[in-house]
DNA sequence: CTATTTTACGATCTGCGTAAAGATG
DNA sequence: CATCTTTACGCAGATCGTAAAATAG
């Protein structure tokens, strides 16, 4: 006797509808296949399960007996397939991760390419959008995880900080503090003008919080880090950048220096839901991440000189 | 997917065995077909269960996991199917019966005892009442089926007559009746006092149907033979007794007179509900009834003297 | 007569075995 | 190169669907 799930599965409906014809719609069947598979149940196990005739069926008592097992042995099988079929997401599923532009555009395509080698069959959908965005993405479960600066919103998040990285003030070759090594606050705020970024970034929730109360002299407000830095190779005006976000200024013409800032570390975390158990795929590519901000986490040390690479 | 325990078996044997050639001779299968056995299982689940090559063969990651499912799953099928094995063979299973207590003091002692010697798994229960319980106990479905006196209840009913007993006057050997080798109903009317059963007794229903519209003119009204049998040892009253009914009466003291009565033969049938299979061991216990009546019929033929068997 | 199940039968799919090919230490 | 697994392929049996027949209220 080799028996199966489908023949449980029949089994179960056919105990519950009391009717072929309903049983067999319910398990995708013509009536007259479901009839046969039943037939082949019984004959299987050596005994009639359902009493019945063209107006009636019911359960014989041996069918009663089997109907116990099943009602216990079907959900555990059926839970069984659903275990290994989130098994297999790792190889064909999905991650849906948010990430702030500077991190988009800085450490994620490398590890895109590693996972996607790994677990070729894995769909990967990344959104880049500023921190409260990103924080949207996660609270409304559009996607698995974050990549963000830190928050402190509520509980139901977790929040682990993966790195932190220092602020820059970018600036063309030609600009007064271009040859400076180091730069103050309060000298970032007289280089005026200054290009800072829309109001949900985080670059700009981080510099808004650090010279609070006063507010930034801006000239221009954009959005993307690209645009940033058209304007300030164009000489319209320096900004300031985060380390992760200094490879989208990487021009022969532009100088990036190191401010100094009071709080002058932006933390970098992993942002997801409290009480949502990741996919084992997104388990994977969270293990990617891990694994990368601990190996290559001097890369972000401020204590390296930006300015040599930018030129 | 269509789990199946022919799967689980071969993926239980291979990862104990972690070698297709083995594996395959324990379950009777070439290397070929359980190899492609196996590639079916993993297709089915959409990962693979195994790493191998030609040298080695062992558990990726979700072969652990699946293992441990299987672990559990797979005994657990195996008893199931071993308990429904039980079932088909007569094993293990239960009969109810619901039986007359004339049927029940005579000839169910020793089909209980042979069924028992047959099957010892299968748990008896039979409930002894007067014919009107007997009934409400198949049509409720408490019982597999009753043997009672016939029965013109509907048609869910199926009644198989199994044979008929007649009626006999039993008094004490002092009774002025005593010496009689046969009575009319007249005569037995006139034998005052007599004692009469509970108005849900076939016994009671059968004679008060033969003397409609007159009524017996009664001075006990008793539950039990074995009650209305130490009445008519006392010499309290005499009483009337079919044919089954006449072991409880045995005693030296007592006399059983053949009664002619209009209507003399009270049936005994099986009745069980017409759209229900019984269950096997049931069916076993049915044919062990109807076994005994074609082979002990004649016991039960008034031709047959009684007064000799009391005495 | 109507609703329902069973049977008949051909087409398709699955699973097994034989035998050959492929892989690996 | 010896051993073990996979692949190729034909056959047998299982399963499915369509359609007709049987059954029961």
């Amino acid at each position: 006797m080799n028996l199966s799930l489908r023949q449980m599965r029949a089994f179960a409906a056919l105990a519950e509808a009391r009717n072929f014809t309903r049983a067999a719609e319910q398990c995708s069947l013509t009536q007259s296949a479901f009839s046969s598979l039943i037939s082949n149940l019984e004959a299987g196990l050596g005994l009639k399960l359902f009493s019945r005739n063209t107006r009636n069926v019911e359960l014989t008592n041996e069918g009663e007996v089997f109907l116990n097992i099943v009602n216990t042995l079907l959900p555990e099988t059926e839970r069984a397939l659903e275990e290994m079929r989130s098994q297999a997401e790792l190889r064909r599923g999905k991650v849906a991760i948010a990430a702030l532009p500077t991190i988009y555009s800085s450490i994620l395509p490398s590890l895109i390419s590693r996972f996607h080698a790994e677990h070729p069959g894995v769909e990967l959908i990344i959104k880049d959008t500023a921190n409260t965005g990103c924080i949207e993405h996660v609270r409304h479960r559009r996607v698995d995880f974050a990549l963000c600066a830190a928050t402190s919103e509520g509980s139901d998040f977790i929040a682990e900080t993966l790195a932190s990285d220092s602020f820059h003030f970018v600036c063309h070759a030609s600009h007064p503090l271009a040859k400076r090594r180091s730069l103050t606050a309060s000298e970032v705020q007289e280089a005026f003008p200054i290009i800072v970024y829309d109001g949900a970034s985080s670059i700009r929730q981080h510099l808004d919080a650090v010279i609070y109360p006063q507010q930034w002299r801006r000239s221009y407000e954009v959005n993307s880090l690209s645009t940033a830095a058209a304007l300030v190779i164009e000489g319209l005006g320096a900004t300031i950048i985060p380390t992760l976000g200094l490879r989208q200024f990487r021009d022969p013409h532009l100088r990036a220096i190191p401010i100094d800032l009071p709080i002058n570390e932006r933390n970098i975390c992993l942002l997801r839901l409290k009480h949502r158990t990741p996919s084992l795929a997104a388990t994977a590519f969270i293990a990617l991440v891990r694994e990368h901000f601990e190996t290559e986490l001097d890369r972000l040390r401020p204590s390296n000189s930006f300015r040599a690479k930018l030129s």
